[in-house]
DNA sequence: CGCGGCGTTGATTTGGTTCAAAACTTGTGG
DNA sequence: CCACAAGTTTTGAACCAAATCAACGCCGCG
């Protein structure tokens, strides 16, 4: 039975305890001990189910909060130049989202619902202060912040040429390895819980090209391409393939 | 006078105080009460003068310091496939290098430097103890941490199509605001401490192309394309050619 | 003086965009 | 259960921006 992207990470939410958590193991929590974890619980309010369509922050709005992902996929979103949109980051179960907006003090994007969302929301100065407190929560809050940074920078994003492919192998086999454990990924199959436009916005190309080179990848028999999942059939021959499509 | 440069910041190692230092207002120090400021002083080492060609780090190396620099040029650059290098990032005086190592515990790429440097070094386990017990700092760090994403993921510097000229003026002006008041810019002229093959690079275009953009641009009266600077003639019709130039 | 790195310019190629239309999916209502 | 509408993905053709290849001028330097 082919994965979808549908009903995965049906969250009752408002779960009493943070080891109950769908997103438990990826959580800044799983990270420190016990009796650390059991003091950010109190200080957070859970939020959701939030639907797709809903928007968890309006851009330039004030930065109040932290919010981590209990379960479900958000996706952040800024209008350029004469109306057109572009997908800036998508967010997935476990992750830190406000990180962006720390140092200005207002969010930079727009950020939406893909699928139902259940959220973990702490308001920053509690959070800070929680870090100035405990070592354990300052030193995963700056891991998280360097970890951000260190997968921009350091990625073939930036690159131009023959780039298409390789950003886009890149990004599936890190998703795929990021998602391993949840409903996401079954095997060598990543559902996909954006669309092929969104994707291709974020990857920074057109949905055409994203299409073409999906399907010049399957034709190799390298990937199977689904509408809502991709089969990374030999990911040992895609990671070559990654090598030899960046410049 | 044209400026050029060499020669700039030449500055004595071993200042006594960070009042004294030439980057002390880019620094994290500026950001704290001055006592507090004065816990950061002892704990850390200053260096240099290192010299253009010298390694600060290696790519693999175990990170161990944060590095503030005081005065000098820096750039960070990874080997990929088939030998080519490329231009991460550039660090100037008053930037903190570490963030993008702090999560591997290892640095991500050989950092180099351009123009003689000063820096502070400060031990890791050190600075976050600090940042610990003294709100100021850790509230800096976050907020270096945090500017470092956004600037890295809202910029233009993802985008594809009719890239080049957005990104090289997105760079240009940010860069001449960045160095107000430092000997890189007077006025509308901006000093470039790289080359332009190392600028191309960083850019994520070829050498070619980037002398293509610059003359273009000084054909149409907006710069004026020196060796070693740029002057930066009408910022505000370059800020709007930066809009229409993205997509 | 001649060498090597850097920057420019020209000719050619190519990967990706764009525009347009067809194929397929999904949801809705009869 | 089918028909129709709206949205998404795919395919084709023309175009274009940037890469590549190659040659040349320009210093700075041994």
């Amino acid at each position: 039975m082919p994965l979808t992207t549908g009903n995965i990470h049906l969250v009752k939410p408002h779960k009493t305890s943070c080891q109950q958590c769908d997103a438990y193991h990826q959580c800044i929590c799983a990270g420190v001990d016990p009796q650390v974890a059991a003091t950010i619980k109190p200080m957070s309010v859970q939020r959701g189910p939030l639907l797709a369509g809903d928007f968890l922050v309006r851009q330039n709005d004030r930065f109040e909060a932290f919010y981590l992902i209990q379960s479900g996929v958000l996706r952040s979103e800024t209008a350029s130049y004469k109306g057109r949109r572009r997908v800036k980051w998508f967010y997935f179960p476990g992750d830190l989202i406000g990180m962006e907006a720390i140092s200005s003090k207002q969010w930079p994007a727009d950020i939406s619902v893909i699928h139902k969302t259940c959220i973990c929301e702490i308001p920053a100065d509690k959070f800070t202060r929680a870090a100035q407190h405990y070592p354990q929560i300052q030193q995963q809050l700056f891991s998280r912040f360097g970890e951000r940074i260190l997968n921009q920078e350091y990625s073939l994003s930036t690159d131009f040429s023959e780039a298409a492919t390789a950003r886009l192998l890149e990004y599936l086999l890190q998703l795929h390895k990021r998602l391993q454990g949840t409903g996401f990924v079954s095997g060598s199959q990543l559902a996909l819980p954006m669309t092929k436009s969104e994707l291709a916005s974020y990857l920074g190309m057109s949905a055409e090209t994203l299409s073409r080179v999906l399907n010049k990848l399957e034709v190799k028999g390298l990937i199977d391409n689904q509408l809502q999942s991709i089969d990374l059939l030999d990911r040992t021959r895609l990671a070559e393939t990654l090598e030899h499509a960046q410049r």
